[in-house]
DNA sequence: ACGCATTTGTTCGTATGTATT
DNA sequence: TAATACATACGAACAAATGCG
């Protein structure tokens, strides 16, 4: 972990290595963070310090952490320090989670885990999650439930599936014990955090086992999300298949 | 538009007018782009010169221009200058068209106007635009089709509405003699500039009329994008129902 | 309750590098 | 080549928020 070389180098311009200093702070940061240097929730050293640390002002190391801190990586707190983003805090969880209530009231769901078993990945699986033929996976079903005052409304039907080797000793009774964000499980107990995700979306009719869940018709429209969520260095960690019911609530989405 | 108080004034800190002072000079260029006094596609003044203009030192223009560069308003472009962002550059278009073919290859898109008529802004539509009850407003109804060899099938329907006093003057005519994206033709022709939009998303049946637009069956599933578009100062200036096919597309989506 | 140390936030100034014309 | 504009990097000072003694 003692790096050997803790000082950024300014290759000459004009090579084809060169980068801004900044950029190479950010980068070896990036390297920490992926080793597991700093944990969610932890706070990492001060500017001064990791100004020292790479032999550069404390301008740089900031407009370093600048950058990772609107990737949402790293957030800063003022009087406080800088802390590894984590999925336990509201803000975050909105980011990944965009299904609201028409009627604009908070999102309130229970889950219900339907499955979650250990197997070699499938060929497209294996393929998105840039798994190696047979290697293992976890498939982890699951249903979204809405509360409505004393009732309950299935609105999501997850079929998740995640690389065997990292969630080694992911279980039904790990995912049942667990309160809170899904994501926060993962970072907390596997040290995965998903930083990035793409989605595909897609209006489909349901098929009859997804309507029964779902207590909808047979053919009634339903909004598929494919997600693949990444890690630090690109890595794709997860792959996500949610159908949802979008009679009462709907996808959010912000253009800018 | 020779502005009285162009120097910028920092009130003492704990006042609850207080804001940075780079803040304040974001503030002010916005008002300015608002005001037309640079137009989308021209260059904003040098940031020496903005410096001079508001009395603070060059770092402190820079910052309130990278936050606007982050939030696309401006474009910095190294040695040339910083220029209004305009919605004529591939990129941006992008940002608002999130529909693309599920093969991978780039959107080919034909339009087909269908209408296009002034009258008095629906209950609803006027609310959504902030308009006063029976303030005139736009419609305007299209077809988007995919180019696919030789084939065209079309896979958009669009129903828009506009706020009847800024587009004065938008015709059929206009619209159907325009080459190029239609926000482009709103910022060139009438000065309005898209910013940002918030979009809902649904997956509904197809109706009778919309199925025979989009040659599918009655009651295929269809995704509906419900678009509220802003411009300067978060002014409500478009409101768009779309309705996608999705059979070979997908709407796509970033997270982070 | 107060003050102090720590940490990020803001602002200034200066110098040099890189891209464009 | 020279002038201009943005990009990077350094240093310094003070403000604001936080936490601790």
């Amino acid at each position: 972990m003692a790096a050997p070389a803790a000082t950024a180098v300014a290759a000459l311009p004009g090579t084809p290595a060169f980068s801004p200093l900044y950029q190479q702070i950010k980068a070896l940061l990036l390297q920490s963070l992926q080793a597991g240097e700093w944990l969610p929730g932890q706070a990492i050293p001060s500017e001064v310090e990791l100004a020292a640390r790479f032999r550069v002002s404390q301008g740089t190391v900031r407009k370093a952490i600048d950058e990772m801190a609107t990737d949402n990586v790293l957030v800063r707190r003022q009087g406080k320090g800088t802390f590894v983003a984590t999925h336990a805090e509201r803000a975050t969880q909105f980011r990944f989670l965009r299904l609201l209530p028409d009627d604009g009231s908070a999102p309130q769901l229970q889950r219900r885990l339907l499955e979650c078993r250990r197997m070699r990945a499938p060929a497209e699986v294996a393929r998105l999650l840039a798994l190696g033929a047979g290697e293992p996976a976890v498939q982890v079903r699951r249903l979204l439930l809405a509360v409505q005052g004393t009732e309950l409304r299935p609105v999501v039907l997850d079929d998740i599936w995640l690389p065997g080797t990292p969630f080694k000793g992911l279980t039904a009774e790990r995912l049942q014990a667990w309160r809170g964000p899904m994501y926060r499980l993962f970072e907390a107990e596997f040290n995965v955090h998903m930083i990035r995700a793409e989605e595909k979306l897609r209006a489909v009719a349901a098929g009859a086992a997804d309507a029964a869940q779902l207590a909808v018709a047979e053919g009634a429209p339903l909004l598929s999300v494919e997600r693949l969520a990444y890690t630090y260095g690109d890595r794709p960690v997860e792959l996500r298949r949610g159908l949802y019911h979008t009679e009462a609530h709907h996808y959010r989405n912000e253009l800018s």
